[in-house]
DNA sequence: CAAAGTGCCCAGTCACACCGAGGAAAATTA
DNA sequence: TAATTTTCCTCGGTGTGACTGGGCACTTTG
């Protein structure tokens, strides 16, 4: 059984080997993503090394093993799959989820999570757009591309986002641009790489960088 | 936040205080409930008097204090609502949830549990018949008796079970002795207290006393 | 009042996670 | 390639939470 912090280990270096593929992660960057020291991310790498849940050799980076990977896309199966169900099921708003389900994915009961999934109808995404890993581990990738790649004349519909704070999806709420939303780029700011934007065919409106970048949408 | 450990002591301080109101709880009755050693109780004791959860002065047993009952009652009411969230919409069976409920009534959101309060429609009851103590800890006392002081000729109905093991509850399913059944005492075996019952006005069954003392009716 | 039973206290263990400092290794730059 | 910078490993150590055996203090009971 892994502790809560093992898994929240495994689940950064997932992300971050996902992130920039190819790459082995670094210290330092899992020591800012979880808020910690280096020395402390060195500690817990050869404690997962030796539990065999990762490639740990001193200066060369990091990656999972086969098993570290199958327990990070568990975890990472469990909070998208509570993020279902407190915003299908309770009501929840999607800005209000991640923290509870950051709670809720260390739950160890693979029964319990066979009888949600079911329960759910077998969702394949959450309510962010992130594609929900299967029981085995697979995990379709999907077919993306960031806002801030489209040119003007370019456009699609809002699939995912890539961050997932409270005011980044307060904004999107008070935009209108929830998933699902029709944005045509009219025109990119090329100073500062803001983007004017119509959505929903309808409003027009101007889009930071910041924001275009953690926006993911399809055809 | 109290700890899970802190959680579970609690719990079953309130419990053993509930099973013989008046007499203070014991060290070493903590002890044996939860599988440990006095010693660590005594540990344990200290601890929580420092917090305010508890009035504990050595030697004079423990008794919870408001703050302390609070948790504990707080503690069972997410126990059962996830009981019944297992049972009502997971599809479990009443001998399956307790060891899963035990890991997820730790989980520390109030906002969850007042959603999922409303999501499974305000239950009073969790599936084992238990009572489900409201957020401010009001808990309703069922008017129960036990099927071991039924004399001959008196009948009830099943409302609850003492005991939530695996092998009771499915005995009790394979028996038909689930809630809702009607009981009717034909008579008493007095050499071991065992009962021969009419369950729902069809099969008479003979049932042991370690039965009839785990299994609540009402008129 | 003495014996039996109960429970406290002490000192220590163990696991987990974290951390600062200093120096070793690697990467970068000159 | 040498010097510099960056990365990060190692070491020793901290803190917390929980548990424990053994000896002794207290309480209860006969």
């Amino acid at each position: 059984m892994p502790s809560h912090t093992e898994e929240n280990y495994l689940k950064a270096i997932y992300k971050l080997s996902e992130a920039q593929p190819g790459v082995e992660v670094s210290t330092n960057r899992i020591a800012e993503v979880l808020q910690t020291r280096p020395a402390s991310v060195t500690d817990m790498l050869r404690r997962l090394g030796e539990k065999g849940l990762l490639h740990y050799e001193r200066y060369r980076g990091v990656s999972l093993t086969h098993d570290g990977r199958r327990v990070a896309l568990l975890t990472i199966r469990k909070h998208r799959l509570w993020e279902v169900f407190l915003v299908n099921k309770l009501g929840f708003n999607w800005d209000e989820v991640h923290d509870v389900a950051e709670e809720m994915e260390h739950l160890q009961s693979p029964l319990l999570m066979r009888r949600l999934d079911e329960f759910l109808g077998f969702p394949q995404l959450d309510p962010h757009g992130d594609p929900i890993p299967a029981e085995d581990g697979a995990i379709i990738r999907p077919q993306h591309r960031l806002v801030s790649d489209l040119k003007p004349g370019e456009e699609g519909t809002v699939m995912a986002v890539k961050n997932t704070s409270v005011p980044f999806l307060q904004y999107l709420d008070k935009a209108g641009l929830s998933l699902g939303a029709r944005i045509e780029v009219l025109d990119k700011v090329t100073f500062d790489n803001s983007l004017e934007i119509r959505i929903n065919n309808n409003k027009v409106t101007l889009i930071s960088n910041e924001i275009s970048c953690n926006l993911f949408v399809a055809d």
